[in-house]
DNA sequence: CCGGTGTATGTTATCCATAACATGTGTTAC
DNA sequence: GTAACACATGTTATGGATAACATACACCGG
């Protein structure tokens, strides 16, 4: 009971110096003779004295902490992009907090309020939705952001992400040139970039063959396994059944692998399966899945750099938009049209 | 550029009133008249003020901010524990802070480490291993634990978890009442308590039957598929092949599940699985198994529970363990051996 | 009319560390 | 011999908020 946490000046007694060189010890700043140092290192450890970081950023007005808003941390896209931030920051010395809003906005409000409340260095954000209001409100209380992964409108911001438009589009030419002609998307919220960009990609793919289906193909729905198997079932009750499915996502994908086993299909047999994302490979299927990969951990880890380039002034003015390449990587899920 | 980040101060002059007004307004403590609340919400809002919580924290020696550490974010039997301790901690106006070790004790040090400097007022720890060197360093620093999940041995600490010898003991005499007399045991690392726990209740039942097997069927690994992978091929490839696996938690499971198919064996047919801890009903595999299920959302509340009872001081001065009840469920993965 | 109580606001000290500046050695250079 | 500089340490001001205490007025009861 009533431990009683030491404080610099209790160190500084111990050891018979100022609070100011016990500072000293700590941030390895200005000079200290090996004698004092070491006499304050034993005070420090027969102590206990772990420094006050609230204290400490109060004064010098940097946390070393950089905040990474996602919205989805079970998502192992999101996890290995995660990693790849989290290397970044902990080679820059840098502590990374992870706030998980669930695809919701309000979750997100409250998390950056929080944020700026603990007075975070710098935050990447994967905007829950497609608003630039977060990015500004960040930047006027001098907060430098990095968008990842999604797109937010006319923001003067640093960004990191893949060209889903371009992606799907790739992807749905794919199916094309198998064959398929009815070719069905499942993709996440309309008001998501990358869930209205894959669909953006997917149109442009069909106009260029003249396939003027009407939307009937297309299911939006939430970037998640029970949502894609609900779209799955949609679509594959429709009088006239699609030969090929285009899950948005690897959960999506996921949901939508189970209706279809449920309903009785095989793959590709019955029907084709493609997804945007890869799949958990750990994760009880194996990877068979013909999918459009994204480089989760570049994308992560770029975020971060560009960041601490902003944080450290080492950045161009500028804002930058970084694209990274995406990957058809074809698996045996999908074939021609039976 | 160079936007300027308004204090207490800047609000309290354009409102026309003294700092300790506006922070009153801020936290709702003390009188302040109407008029003149609404003239310093009308300040704060102008000015886009957000309170510098390192500045607040400092003075009041509360981050309100608690700390959930745990092994493995990814494992939805975490993330489920997640929900239940980030509920309550919003319905105690408390933020949480999560930190994955990744089962690394390095990592676990490292994060404790952080987290006293950031002063949070409370630690949830499922410990990385069984030691109560972690538990004892937070206590002598002040700060009210609660682990969670996990056993350390010999510390007075409050704690929540399930019986995993009991439900190991359960589950092995459920698999030897269907016949089995070769079962598997796939753990986690031997310095886990879970893992440890879990080969001790196998036994126990084993030993009940005087069937005492040499350790040849006890494969210890880590908790995550790769690993339930290679120790299912492991047992699988035994002169005298199991007839039973049992997957000490869902990762190990899912992994394994892998093995038996790759290896062409059909459950329950060729071969019973069970496991501890349920799957992830999402991903991929429909909820089939038969398994030990563990109240993670509870383990979650019922943890951050005792925490804030501490925190607030209403707790019994004795340390509390609470030992939640475990569930078999019998699904179609387990049958008699053929 | 006086003291007690409730309301409304302000002043000062304080939390714990670091920035900025000051001071005092000893050594080197010319 | 002394200016210049590296080394070593200390003193004071400061960061942004709240705790603790102080002040002042209004209203009420006796």
């Amino acid at each position: 009971m009533g431990y009683v946490v030491s404080t610099i000046r209790d160190v500084a007694k111990q050891a018979g110096v100022s609070t100011m060189t016990v500072s000293r010890v700590l941030n390895n700043s200005g000079y200290v003779s090996a004698d004092t140092r070491e006499r304050v290192e034993k005070a420090i450890s027969d102590l206990g004295y772990v420094p006050n970081s609230l204290a400490r950023s109060l004064r010098s007005k940097s946390t070393r902490t950089v905040a990474l808003v996602l919205t989805d941390v079970t998502n192992p896209f999101f996890t290995t992009l995660v990693r790849g931030a989290e290397d970044v920051a902990s080679r820059h010395d840098f502590n990374l907090i992870l706030c998980n809003t669930d695809e919701s906005e309000a979750k997100q409000t409250q998390y950056l309020t929080v944020l700026l409340q603990k007075r975070v260095d710098g935050v990447l954000l994967v905007p829950a939705r497609s608003t630039s209001e977060p990015v500004t409100w960040l930047q006027r209380q001098g907060v430098p952001v990095v968008v990842v992964d999604r797109r937010v409108p006319s923001a003067d911001v640093d960004a990191v992400r893949c060209d889903s438009e371009q992606g799907a589009y790739e992807m749905t030419r794919y199916l094309l040139g198998l064959g398929h002609r009815r070719i069905a998307l499942l993709t996440g919220p309309a008001g998501v970039s990358t869930a209205q960009d894959r669909v953006n990609g997917y149109r442009r793919a069909l106009h260029e063959c003249s396939l003027n289906e009407g939307d009937e193909l297309i299911a939006y729905g939430e970037f998640a396994p029970h949502s894609g198997y609900r779209m799955a079932q949609q679509v594959l009750d429709l009088p006239e059944r699609p030969t090929a499915l285009f899950a948005a996502n690897n959960f999506i994908a996921a949901g939508a692998y189970r209706a279809v086993r449920d309903a009785g299909l095989s793959i590709p047999a019955d029907l084709s399966m493609v997804a945007f994302d890869d799949l958990p490979a750990g994760l009880a299927v194996e990877p068979f899945m013909t999918v459009i990969e994204q480089p989760a951990y570049e994308m992560g880890s770029r975020a971060a750099e560009l960041l601490f380039a902003r944080l450290s002034g080492r950045a161009p003015s500028a804002c930058q938009e970084v694209i990274l390449p995406i990957r058809l990587i074809v698996r045996c899920s999908s074939g021609a049209p039976s």
